[in-house]
RNA sequence: CGGAGCGUAGCGCAGCCUGGUAGCGCAUCAGUCUGGGGGACUGGGGGUCGUGGGUUCAAAUCCCGCCGCUCCGACCA
């Protein structure tokens, strides 16, 4: 993109109403504008990080074999009323009528409308396991929305629902669900750490939150130092095998991990003083296993295999998207700006032209937008150097590619990387070979 | 939902107490000079003062209603 062109408005100041770092980054670098109350617009800097935490989130979704579909974001209120929880939601369920007065809700998840959609049409044990996932604008209105999009009434989440037979099958794909989030965390660049959330009904640790790390963060946060050492990675464990599934979940759950909520002294006391960890920490993700509250309160059964109605065993798998971008930026950034891991970032390089118009500076930096093409913004305008590394610093592209008039004459740019502030004078086909 | 506060130009604010026809900084537009960390000068443009009503010769200013937003607390992907 061609900033000249673009819509991509920065600030100088800070809106008053921002209150967290990474709001008033968001509003400063122009990846954000609010509508309403917790009501976000994202405008094009912001949609493409948007994008790119939705596109990791599906690959590792994919990866573990659930099925990606689309659920609408308006529900009938009648599932609702199925399941019991028209009543128990309360306030923070949207709810509206059409014009022949049907009652509809803004889905605040989806439950009730994937137990629904599978007890339409699947029928026998041999169907199960399966796990599906969409990723869908979901509407809570929350009392008091705040930090921006992090608490924000109206959010992009994925959410997955798994379909299982029995117990054991439904402990196979909850630890399933819990490595790919580890995976997809550990690919935004982001330390997660998984915190049991409540103590499920069958005993086991079903319920857990997965946590990240940030100063910032609204929680206080207690863990093993374990935590810095397990490797999650894809070389360690199979995520199709329940063996290994066995091993991973061992890894998580033994070692002490808890938000101020759930912290237990007496427990952490028995961890040895160098080995605890304390933090501040933001909540991104949260896995549950339910059981058959929903498929029995639905009426959702299959066959089994000895012909007996058996109603499935599922559990249900959060990711906040769009929070992903507020938590990204509360776990990386100094006072210049966003420091964008690779993974995530709106764009890879800034191409920063410090001489508009100069014929030499014109000519490299067009060059290098040619071959950079949509992984680079190119900082076209009309401004004067010191506006243009501080809109590059502000919006935390990796790597900044500064070609002034010093360097143009005999063919180099500068090369900075974000994250360090390194510097190097390079040519500019041995800078395209770094940043690509 | 309880408590507090705010709404004046795109952003940040002053003016309100003590009514008299709206101002500052940044941004923006034109021009000149400048040119490696938010430049200087000159000259422009832009506001039904959130909204409806009331008081008054006169309301941004005083009074009442409504709407919106923010903050603190209880709640949460």
């Amino acid at each position: 993109m061609r900033l000249s062109r673009s819509f991509v408005p920065t600030l100088k100041e800070i809106p008053v109403e921002a209150q967290i770092v990474s709001h008033r980054l968001m509003l400063r670098a122009g990846l954000v504008r609010q509508t309403a109350a917790g009501i976000y617009a994202w405008l094009p800097a912001g949609f493409r990080v948007l994008q790119n935490i939705a596109a990791i989130v599906r690959a590792e979704q994919d990866a573990a074999g659930a099925q990606e579909l689309l659920m609408p974001t308006i529900q009938p209120a009648e599932l609702w009323r199925e399941s019991g929880r028209y009543d128990d939601y309360g306030k923070e369920m949207l709810r509206l009528q059409d014009r022949h007065e049907r009652d509809l809700v803004y889905g605040p998840t989806n439950e009730e409308m994937i137990t629904d959609l599978f007890r339409q049409s699947i029928r026998s044990y041999r169907e199960l396991p399966q796990i599906v996932y969409h990723i869908q604008w979901k509407f809570r209105d929350e009392v008091r929305p705040r930090f921006g999009v992090m608490r924000g009434r109206e959010f992009l989440m994925k959410d997955a629902y798994s379909f299982d037979l029995d117990y054991d099958g439904a402990v196979i794909s909850y630890r399933r669900m819990m490595l790919a989030y580890m995976r997809t965390f550990r690919r935004m660049g982001l330390k997660a750490i998984p915190m049991q959330a409540e103590s499920g009904p069958i005993g086991g640790n079903m319920s857990h939150e997965f946590i990240i790390l940030a100063p910032t963060g609204e929680s206080e946060v207690f863990y093993d130092a374990a935590f810095e050492e397990i490797d999650y990675s894809a070389s360690g464990f199979d995520i199709f095998s329940a063996d290994d599934l066995d091993r991973f979940a061992g890894l998580m759950t033994r070692h002490y991990a808890a938000t101020d909520e759930k912290h237990d002294p007496a427990l952490w006391a028995e961890l040895a003083p160098e080995r605890q960890r304390r933090g501040r920490g933001i909540e991104v993700g949260h896995v549950f296993y339910f059981g058959s509250k929903y498929s029995a309160a639905m009426g959702f059964s299959v066959a089994g295999a000895d012909g007996r109605p058996v109603a499935p065993e599922m559990g249900s798998y959060g990711i906040g998207v769009s929070r992903l971008v507020g938590a990204l930026i509360e776990a990386s950034h100094d006072e210049a700006g966003i420091i964008w891991p690779d993974a995530v970032a709106p764009f890879r390089a800034a191409i920063l032209n410090l001489r508009q118009g100069d014929a030499a500076c014109d000519r490299l930096c067009e060059a290098l937008y040619a071959k950079l093409d949509h992984a680079a913004l190119y900082d076209d305008r009309e401004e004067r150097a010191g506006v243009k590394f501080a809109d590059a610093d502000l919006m935390g592209h990796p790597w900044q590619v500064i070609v002034g008039p010093r360097g143009a004459a005999n063919g180099t740019v500068e090369l900075k990387r974000r994250a360090s502030g390194e510097r190097q004078e390079l040519a500019l086909e041995s800078a395209l070979a770094r940043i690509l």
